[in-house]
DNA sequence: CGTTTAGTTCGGTTTGTTCCGAACCTGATG
DNA sequence: CATCAGGTTCGGAACAAACCGAACTAAACG
């Protein structure tokens, strides 16, 4: 329990997520493949029904979760999405692509003043806007390389 | 401003800034070298002195702005710290190594139990953990080159 | 010493988030 | 068909954040 407070700290942070919701996620990490059901959540994260309802749709709606079933047995047993490593390098080259396209829009707009000054000194200097495209692109390409690495490894074991 | 506004809410979400912060960047990014002043801000964020007071300093303590100044001109001018790229990258190599901190202790805690287990059905599954870990492991990796490169390349211009 | 410039500090209001309880729903089971 | 298990939905309470105005400070200027 130590380790899903520790976890569902971190979690609250780095994915944006209420307390509750990243206990939830840290909870079912720690679970595993066994599986965890939804009275399991309410009496161990000590939440409502109603809290733990809304955060477990939420949190399916994100694609971070999903669940399996038993025959004969009601309750849904849930699980970290299983390529969840996958979505997650994802959603870092989604987000770099879009910080990319934010960064030539400035780039643009200040050349388009630039052009307007005559004076060297008074220019914008575009050398920020260069290194972080610079960057982007090549921490981009880096992380394509690994997803791709990732999937080899996946279909050799 | 339109691209004020735009780039704000970009870093409300990234960089878990309060609204008025994250216009304080995006106005000085967009501003550039020639440096923005306390009032300039008032007039043209439309807050309140006492609200472009708290993020400024705020943002100071981040290390994300720094200013400088004029003689026998009492005002700051307000810009973005001179290697932000290289301070965005380290915290980003920061993080990362937080997060494989934690999987080695998620993956030692299952590891643990495992022992006790003689079914190996029910034994937890680590490959989870196996994957993240080596993406963080060759994502830093990469990124630290990246940086290298970033310095380097500094000193040549 | 009064005034201006350039900000800081503090208390309070507004706004937003997070969670809860109670009532409700839906499909199985006795 | 009443009951139970397994949830969902909704209104509101409790708490936290973001922002503001007003009063204040500290240095410089006349």
């Amino acid at each position: 329990m130590a380790l899903v407070e520790k976890l569902g700290v971190h979690l609250e942070g780095r994915e944006n997520l209420a307390p509750v919701a990243a206990r939830i996620m840290a909870y079912v990490i720690l679970t595993g493949k066994r599986g965890t059901t939804f009275d399991e959540m309410v009496t161990v994260l000590q939440a409502s029904k109603s809290t733990i309802s809304t955060h477990l749709n939420h949190l399916q709606d994100l694609k971070k979760l999903e669940y399996f079933t038993k025959t004969g047995d009601r309750k849904k047993y849930f699980i970290i999405n299983k390529d969840s490593v996958l979505h997650h390098i994802n959603e870092m080259i989604k987000e770099w692509e879009e910080v990319a396209a934010l960064h030539k829009e400035m780039k643009a707009y200040k050349e388009a003043i630039n052009e307007h000054i005559t004076d060297e000194e008074e220019k914008f200097d575009l050398t920020f806007h260069n290194d972080y495209l610079r960057f982007v692109k090549d921490a981009s390409a880096s992380i394509e390389h690994l997803k791709e690495n990732l999937i080899k490894n996946k279909f050799n074991l």
